[in-house]
DNA sequence: TTTATATTTCTAAATATATAGAAATATAAA
DNA sequence: TTTATATTTCTATATATTTAGAAATATAAA
């Protein structure tokens, strides 16, 4: 496979990500001051969505690359890539 | 709505339809110098995809501004609109 | 008007995705 | 060790999406 399929395939997972709205969600808002946020912490900010719901979607975020993670003891802080960001949807880091 | 939500949902919507990779091929195609193509010259660049089945992709790309047409005879030609792919996605246009 | 070509709409089936409750795991604190 | 909190995995269900064949529509050419 060349890297330009590679890259396309990449491409394809991070706008399938960021195609649902609580995912878009998600992201714009550690996109918005470059911040570190937890699941939890997250939770409380959209409306109504189960924690097992929001585990998948951020799973499918980091998955893809758009979110890193850094594990602090029982919580696990969530931030955005900058540089997948800067590839493929900069519009995120407006 | 604010304009804001507007754009998110219209991010959505973009984010969505790139995100499968027979929309992205099209959108890549088109995007690359700028190339007006119709239904049946896209369909023959893609490997077996039918007609019906390209119809609803070329829908869901142009729905969303990803893409926009011109129609002459029984042809349309499509081609991407620049400044929605520049606001959102400005990696098609690399 | 008949024929041919381009594209869409209708319809249905297969597949994928989103959702969340319940149970499981992991770490920390008491 | 017990308890509490954070997060994930398991499981199932509801919903959405992809796909394409067949029929329909639209335009042009013969």
């Amino acid at each position: 496979m060349s890297e330009d399929n590679v890259d396309i395939q990449q491409a394809v997972k991070v706008y399938k990500a960021l195609g649902e709205p609580t995912r878009l969600k998600i992201a714009l808002m550690l996109a918005e001051g470059e911040v570190n946020l937890c699941c939890s912490a997250i939770m409380e900010k959209l409306e109504s969505v189960a924690g097992s719901t929001l585990s998948h979607h951020l799973k499918q975020l980091t998955d893809c690359g758009v979110l890193n993670l850094r594990k602090d003891g029982t919580f696990i802080y969530y931030h955005v890539n900058r540089d997948i960001v800067q590839k493929y949807a900069p519009y995120l880091l407006v």
